[in-house]
DNA sequence: ACGCTCACG
DNA sequence: GACGTACGTGAGCGTA
């Protein structure tokens, strides 16, 4: 019955992922009404597929059909260029689960459906062709790719099925300037931004098809690339020679695969109605299912009408009850669990453990939750309560399953890339669970989400969340840990009160992610979310865990020595005092010196006041009074040394893991307003390093023997996006000529030659620039440069004038936080502005926070991006990504690999921005290397 | 718990 | 016209 393929015949070859990746863009994103399954790729799939089918008829009528996939994401292009594709964006989460079932969709339509391990479909359609034209057949490749038009001619087309056009030899010529054969050619030459192909620089589709055209093929013009006339041209093609040759490999299609199936298995054939109806209803398609029964002239099969999940998560449709959360005790119980997970898609998981450091802590019990109302707690860790002991007994507690198996039956679950894992600042979870040899994966963040849709109008801690989103206010956790000193750990928590506990977390964390998902498009930041929020996740986990190498000693030592001055200083200001105090007290510092020392302020103010009445001892005050008398300086040294000691060389030593000998920071993702990314416990994002006393901490901040501390940074990233959003011609030039820019804004304001330039006219320029980003005023850069307040306005008026472009940059955008309620970043992270329209001291703040966030945001997603495709692009390197501070990336590599890490990681940060957002201004990054991170720095 | 001070970008 | 101000963070300490 099946028919030789070979003469008369006619293979149509489906590009199966750029179906996917079209239907799940152009859609927004549909969940399955029962639960809230995504599925909106998979339904546009579908109709894709329907369309086809109903298209497939008439002189190009296929009688071989197949759908071609991608699998896994090395392949063997990989091999030959790490780089390979390493711009591409992770690949949305939501849409990762859908993969499996656009393949079900294939089969469901009756259509082969093939993919092969670590093969792009390219390879596997250039195959078929090529074997369906040699056995003397026509070819139809369904796609717009034009990394397949090399393939087309001697019977092969291709047909855009948007369009519905077809694209033949005219077709390819039109496109590259070059018929199919030389088409590789052309795209060795001009390379490929999307998939990372570097091609010639400075080198375009246009020229380059100019060059082959000339010269008959890539090779002929690379040997006599001596001849060319232009001169950057003749340089470009000779300097680069291996990296086109390369691009020509990468471009190049695999036409002669092993297939393990021969074309006669691609018959086109009917689908089963039933097969077809049955999971087009699984998918609760409602209007296809009728649509294609109607075709089939079969029965539609009845689709239940469920209540929309968001109704669900709606707390007056299912109340929350913690009397209804099931403990979860056996196997046979855990499993029903599982079997639930597998039949939704997605699980909401929760830890409880016995602190909040998760390199140190040790997991509890797990929460799981599948439906709104329907948690679990599996206690693993209990300790069972003893009556004569006021801490309890070391005895487990009862009725708790095996913490091995249990973990063993979780472990796929959490593993599997077809399940959803949704948690509540999964980062944390992700790490118990790493420790215990699980790697989580996809996952959903409710923080996150929270996050990238408002940001600025609260904070996105569970409790918030549930107490906004969902109008019910969580069980506290202190009541069953207690306070201060008689605090237990969550293991000594009586089982029956921790699943209530544990268990409605599970419940909220669902509600909210059903609440979330559909609300991320239809406020416009699926792609923030997606690219800039969710990837990060499994980035920061890796590098915390890693940690970076603190050596006790070195601070130790340093301890003492501060110590030691803090004792001489202290004694030198009490004499100076009259009598003893606290030095350390502003308070006491306060009255000493204003009413006891009767000192006056040398601008002849009075002293100020803070909101408690207490006179203000800050810095700047003190840096004042040091003109008139010899205390004030020594308080400012002592200061110093002690903030040193005690935030610095003491805390840091206590931060010191036993196990590791390294220190393991905490970013929080979703802290700062602008998408900075904050450090906690320790912050290591404020290690000293503008003095020089301070700096030397950064020595204890050191690499393995036979490694170096590698630090690239990003030089001036908030003017080059300033330059760039304002679109000042004048900035965006000096960048690109490499000149100082403090120093080219002076010589702009105050009219002095380069040449001529002195030290200070460059530090009130830099103040300026500083004061720029920050939404200056004329009040804040007097305070800054020391200078009177009219002075500073003049600078400020002046710098307006020569740089109309900033102000104009300022009002547009407060203008625009005006009408929006809210700001924007270049790569679409919306920071919300409430306070915009308020009156009073209120809106000068939220006005030059707005004229801040989208420069310092844009700076923020720009090194989030970097950060992301980092793990891929040093995977080949001994190095690991250590530490991020803002507009700097701390590494630690073997010795020999440090310039290696560093061309890499350099590439990546100054192109971080591609293919998103053309930057005007190109990014530039410095490096370092050295023993120590005050070295490398 | 809150304010002050100061470390960083 | 006065108000009170540079933007974004976290930690340690003293004070209430």
């Amino acid at each position: 019955m099946a028919q030789q393929f070979g003469k008369g015949c006619h293979l149509h070859l489906i590009d199966g992922s750029a179906f996917i990746f079209r239907a799940y863009h152009a859609l927004p994103p549909l969940t399955r009404k029962s639960d809230g399954l995504p599925v909106g790729a998979v339904s546009g799939f579908v109709n894709m597929l329907q369309r086809y089918i109903e298209g497939n008829t008439g002189p190009d009528a296929a009688t071989h059909v197949a759908v071609i996939f991608d699998k896994g994401s090395h392949t063997f292009r990989n091999d030959m260029y790490d780089q390979y594709k390493a711009n591409r964006e992770a690949m949305p989460e939501d849409l990762r689960p859908q993969m499996p079932l656009t393949r079900d969709a294939t089969r469901a339509f009756n259509i082969a459906c093939e993919e092969i391990e670590g093969f792009e479909a390219d390879d596997i359609i250039a195959t078929l062709a090529h074997q369906a034209r040699d056995a003397g057949g026509r070819v139809t490749i369904v796609s717009s790719d034009k990394d397949l038009m090399q393939l087309v001619g001697g019977g092969v087309e291709m047909l855009d099925p948007m369009k519905n056009k077809r694209i033949d030899n005219d077709g390819v010529r039109e496109k590259f300037g070059v018929g199919p054969e030389r088409v590789v050619d052309v795209q060795a030459l001009a390379g490929d931004s999307v998939d990372n192909v570097p091609g010639a620089p400075g080198i375009g589709i246009k020229t380059a098809a100019l060059l082959i055209n000339e010269y008959g093929d890539l090779e002929s013009l690379l040997d006599r690339a001596t001849e060319i006339k232009q001169p950057k041209r003749r340089l470009t093609l000779i300097d680069n020679r291996s990296q086109i040759e390369l691009s020509k490999k990468l471009v190049q299609l695999d036409c002669d695969m092993e297939l393990p199936f021969d074309l006669d298995s691609l018959e086109v054939r009917d689908p089963d109605p039933e097969t077809l109806l049955g999971f087009l209803a699984l998918m609760e398609f409602r209007t296809i299912v009728k649509r294609v029964a109607d075709k089939l002239g079969a029965e539609a099969p009845v689709i239940e009408t469920a209540p929309q999940a968001a109704e669900v998560a709606a707390p007056e449709a299912v109340p929350f009850d913690a009397d209804s959360y099931e403990c979860v005790s056996d196997e046979a119980a855990l499993q029903v669990w599982i079997d639930r997970i597998y039949e939704r898609g997605y699980v909401a998981v929760d830890t409880e453990t016995t602190g909040l450091n998760e390199m140190i802590v040790d997991l509890v019990g797990v929460s799981l939750c599948v439906e709104a109302g329907q948690a679990c707690y599996i206690p693993l860790a209990h300790k069972a309560a003893a009556s004569d002991d006021l801490f309890g007994s070391d005895d487990v507690a009862e009725g708790q399953m095996d913490f091995d198996r249990c973990l063993a039956m979780l472990k796929p679950v959490l593993e599997d890339t077809s399940i959803i894992k949704i948690g509540q600042n999964m980062k944390y979870d992700s790490k118990i669970f790493k420790r215990l040899d699980i790697t989580v994966a996809p996952i959903d963040d409710t923080m996150l989400m929270s996050y990238a849709m408002n940001a600025g109008v609260h904070n996105h801690g569970m409790d918030v969340l549930s107490d906004r989103y969902l109008g019910h206010t969580p069980i506290p956790i202190k009541p069953l840990l207690g306070t201060g000193k008689s605090a237990i750990t969550f293991d000594r928590v009586p089982v029956a009160d921790a699943v209530k506990y544990a268990a409605e977390d599970a419940d909220i964390t669902l509600r909210l992610w059903q609440q979330f998902k559909p609300q991320l498009h239809a406020k416009r930041v699926t792609t923030v979310y997606e690219t800039l929020e969710r990837p990060l996740v499994p980035v920061l986990a890796q590098m915390e865990m890693h940690g970076v190498k603190v050596d006790r000693d070195t601070l130790s030592r340093m301890s003492n020595a501060f110590a030691q001055k803090m004792a001489g200083l202290e004694h030198e200001i009490h004499e100076m005092a009259g009598r003893k105090f606290n030095v350390g007290s502003p308070k006491q510092l306060g009255e000493i010196m204003f009413d006891e020392m009767g000192l006056e302020m040398p601008d002849g103010k009075k002293p100020s006041k803070g909101k408690t009445g207490a006179y203000s001892t800050g810095a700047d005050v003190l840096e004042d009074l040091a003109t008139i008398h010899d205390l004030p300086r020594r308080i400012l040294d002592w200061r110093q040394l002690s903030k040193l000691k005690s935030t610095y060389t003491d805390a840091l030593q206590e931060h010191i893991n036993t196990d590791t000998g390294r220190v393991h920071t905490s970013y929080s993702i979703a802290g700062a307003n602008t998408g900075r990314l904050a450090s906690t416990d320790p912050n290591l994002q404020n290690i000293p390093v503008r003095s020089e006393e301070g700096r030397r901490i950064r020595e204890a901040f050191v690499a393995e023997p036979g490694k170096v501390l590698v630090s690239l940074d990003y030089s001036q990233i908030e003017l080059r996006i300033l330059a760039h959003v304002a679109g000042i011609d004048a900035l965006k030039q000096a960048f690109s000529d490499g000149v100082d820019i403090h120093a080219m804004t002076a010589s702009e304001m105050f009219d002095v030659p380069l040449d001529e330039m002195t030290p200070d006219i460059r530090r009130q320029a830099k103040a300026i620039n500083f004061g720029v980003i920050y939404g200056i005023s004329g009040f804040g850069l007097a305070r800054n440069l020391r200078i009177p307040r009219a002075e500073a306005q003049g600078f400020i008026d002046r710098y307006f004038e020569r740089f109309p472009g900033i102000r104009k940059y300022m009002d547009d955008t407060v203008a625009f936080a005006k009408d929006h309620g809210y700001v924007q970043t270049l790569f679409g992270r919306k920071i919300n502005t409430p306070e915009i329209n308020a009156k009073g001291p209120h809106a000068g703040f939220a006005k030059r926070a707005a004229i801040n966030a989208p420069i310092q945001g844009t700076a923020a997603d720009v090194i989030r991006r970097a950060m992301i495709r980092m793990p891929a692009a040093i995977s080949d390197l001994p190095a690991k990504m250590l530490l991020q501070v803002h507009d700097e990336l701390i590494f630690e590599v073997d010795e020999g690999s440090a310039d290696a890490l560093i061309d890499t990681a350099r590439d990546i940060m100054e192109n971080a921005s591609d293919p998103a957002v053309k930057l005007d201004v190109k990014l530039s990054v410095d490096a370092g290397q050295g023993a120590n991170w005050a070295e490398a720095h």
